[in-house]
DNA sequence: GTAATTGCAAATAATTTGCTGGGTG
DNA sequence: CACCCAGCAAATTATTTGCAATTAC
């Protein structure tokens, strides 16, 4: 049983704060914004709903699962597949392919440096029901 | 005159860690594998070393710059463009190509469930210098 | 009525930084 | 021997959570 979700007033203006912009809105600016419709809302409730109305589909977060930062040894530009039941990050050998960055450039006008391309799935170690936590602590 | 870099002992360590792994260890793991070799290093030192490292171009960061998530109002699977000056992000409408998904699949053996593509680079906003924080703070 | 949700404040978690002594070039 | 960098601990920043009061259904 899932359990119920309300329609509060915190809850609309926030989706309506995102639904308005076409910008890509940290936390706290959605926070300052709806401030300006509901002045007493606390930042937490602006959390919490912006991570129930993700869990519904209603809106995307960028980085999503990524609080902590990972090193990558080897700078050369290339793509990565995350697995989102262990966690493990895994090289993929696609080769880069740069024409894209002229593509975006010539449609839209920004200067485009590199780009970056990750996959999200479950590796097939977790398919197999491979996965042990010695082997993640082990890697080397 | 950019101030130059002194290889010690701890850098060593720290570099050839992240070098000699096929994985895209945090900070923690690092510290943790760097102790085995020097025990009283310390966190704040590697996490220092990760960054003049990463400066140098010598290892990458994943996520770099994006120590807060951001929210899409926007749940359809589409792209971004990241611009490392005024840090703005926009929607980008090159057409998703699935396809990527099933080639990583069948080449790596993991289940591809979506990807993320980013681009970065400097804004056309950014290279007009035509940048307002105005700009920012009433994007609506 | 009752369970979900709020505001508030305190708690976490990841990362950065100030200081002072030590080691590299 | 100058000055970059280490260790340590305290500070910052983003986000989450516990709790008692409130509100949607």
């Amino acid at each position: 049983m899932t359990k119920k979700m309300r329609m509060t007033k915190q809850k609309r203006v926030i989706l309506e704060v995102l639904k308005n912009t076409t910008s890509h809105p940290t936390a706290d600016w959605v926070y300052e914004q709806a401030k300006k419709q509901i002045p007493d809302i606390s930042l937490g409730t602006v959390y919490r709903n912006l991570n129930v109305l993700r869990d519904m589909g209603e809106i995307m977060e960028l980085n999503y699962g990524s609080s902590q930062s990972r090193f990558d040894g080897n700078p050369k530009e290339h793509y990565h597949f995350t697995c989102e039941s262990c966690s493990r990050v895994y090289d993929i050998d696609l080769p880069v392919q740069r024409e894209m960055n002229e593509l975006v450039e010539k449609k839209n006008g920004h200067r485009v440096d590199y780009h970056r391309l990750e996959f999200y799935g479950e590796c097939k170690d977790c398919r197999k029901g491979t996965y042990s936590k010695d082997l993640e602590d082990n890697r080397v």
